[in-house]
DNA sequence: CCCTGATTCGC
DNA sequence: GCGAATCAGG
């Protein structure tokens, strides 16, 4: 593959959108991320949105002669005198955690759940990794355990059943189709 | 472990 | 110019 101006217009596009080098590769197909990464470099788009001038302030390098002679120039010489701003909000970078509709279970509670569910459900609790939030990833089990407002905090964190938000325990127990429901024939 | 972008350097 | 390998960080 090569970069055509086809796809590097998509590459641009996606990158100001703040798409991941893994997704633009993913997306343009026949590059891993790395390809990409050195693309956005080589174009020199690595960062901004809007392309920002940002005055490299283009260092004169001084021509360090240093004559030890006595200099009677003004001692000082601001020529650091960077106009720097302020430091404005940063890149708006936004990375999804969690990615989509992967609604956070509700504790279970007086939900209708298998008691042997439960039973499996404590003790993989016990060994739980107890991940951060910044710590799960698409194959990490996201069950939170703990009272989110307190310290004794974390989520699961086990290895999660090929697609699901869960690992296999906890999937059992958020996701209960609608076997052990009663028959709607009360 | 998974991921991110940044850099380097042989091709 | 290209991108794999590597680095640095979360």
């Amino acid at each position: 593959m090569s970069w055509t101006d086809e796809r590097v217009e998509r590459l641009t596009k996606m990158w100001n959108e703040g798409q991941s080098a893994s997704q633009i590769a993913k997306d343009l197909g026949g590059v891993t991320r790395n390809a990409v990464i050195g693309k956005v470099h080589r174009l020199g788009l690595s960062n901004r949105t809007t392309g920002e001038p940002e005055p490299v302030a283009a260092e004169p390098e001084p021509v360090a002669a240093e004559p030890a002679a006595a200099e009677p120039s003004a001692p000082e010489e601001p020529v650091a005198t960077v106009p720097e701003p302020v430091e404005a909000a940063p890149a708006p970078r936004r990375q999804m955690i969690v990615p989509a509709g992967q609604p956070l279970p509700p504790q279970p509670s007086a939900n209708e759940i298998s008691p042997e569910a439960l039973e499996t459900v404590r003790e993989v609790e016990k060994n739980a990794k107890r991940l951060s939030l910044m710590e799960l990833t698409e194959r990490t089990c996201k069950w939170p355990i703990g009272d989110p407002a307190g310290e004794n905090f974390w989520f699961c964190g086990l290895g999660v059943q090929s697609g699901k938000p869960y690992c296999e325990a906890h999937v059992g127990v958020a996701f209960q189709p609608m076997s052990s429901r009663r028959d709607r024939r009360r």
